[in-house]
DNA sequence: TAGGCCATCTGGTCCT
DNA sequence: AGGACCAGATGGCCTA
């Protein structure tokens, strides 16, 4: 059963059988002389004796032989066009899948930079805020507030690497003044550059 | 040698 | 009717 199928060009779509026992076993009944298909052995010295009915019957029998044969074989060829399909449909899938898996580590370090930037722009909003309140409170001290809260949140790694953002721009800017909404970007832009970068290559390494 | 992995075959089902 | 998709079955190969 299983050698079947070996002997296939799938390109082609041109099928070559291979004979087996089990297509033998149609093959008597399909591919044999039509006469001898049913039992009895061609014995034209017979067909005077048979009646037209007989004759009538025998080629309903021969025609009906040969549908099965057609039948058979069409089936089979839609078979096998079925497994080419489907054979190419996994390969095509698999191909898929493997490219997939090689661009894997740039989705992963995508996924990975746009997260630190994420997190740049967090924390510097929240440093900014945070400056805003203290100097409400205390002016002249919103720089105390800049220091980094130690281990408040998985930024830490970042707040303690990044000490040096607090820079004298950032410390003197009034929040409170139209200013400091400008001060933002520059901010932002320190920010960035100063550690971005390193965060990015912590994070790709993960 | 058992078990995991992979490719292929196969019949059923759904869709066009 | 024929193709696409899916899940189960099967067999070959490799490894601990």
């Amino acid at each position: 059963m299983e050698s079947v199928y070996l002997d296939i060009d799938s390109s082609s779509c041109d099928y070559s059988f291979t004979h087996t026992d089990d297509e033998d076993s149609h093959s008597s009944i399909h591919a044999a002389s039509p006469a001898s298909s049913f039992g009895k052995p061609a014995s034209p010295a017979n067909s005077l004796q048979d009646t037209a009915a007989d004759l009538q019957q025998k080629k309903k029998r021969r025609g009906r032989a040969r549908n099965e044969a057609t039948v058979h074989v069409m089936k089979k060829n839609r078979r096998l066009k079925a497994n080419d399909r489907e054979r190419n449909r996994m390969h095509n899938l698999n191909d898929a899948l493997d490219t997939l898996r090689s661009v894997l580590p740039t989705l992963r370090f995508a996924h990975n930079y746009i997260w630190a930037l994420s997190e740049t722009i967090r924390i510097a909003d929240q440093r900014q805020k945070k400056s805003r309140d203290t100097s409400k409170v205390l002016p002249g001290l919103s720089c105390i507030a800049d220091a980094p809260s130690p281990g408040s949140d998985a930024c830490s790694w970042v707040s303690s690497a990044s000490s040096s953002a607090s820079s004298p721009s950032y410390c003197t800017s009034n929040p409170g003044s139209p200013a400091a909404m400008d001060d933002y970007g520059f901010i932002f832009l320190g920010y960035y550059s100063t550690h971005c970068f390193h965060m990015i290559l912590y994070f790709y390494c993960i």
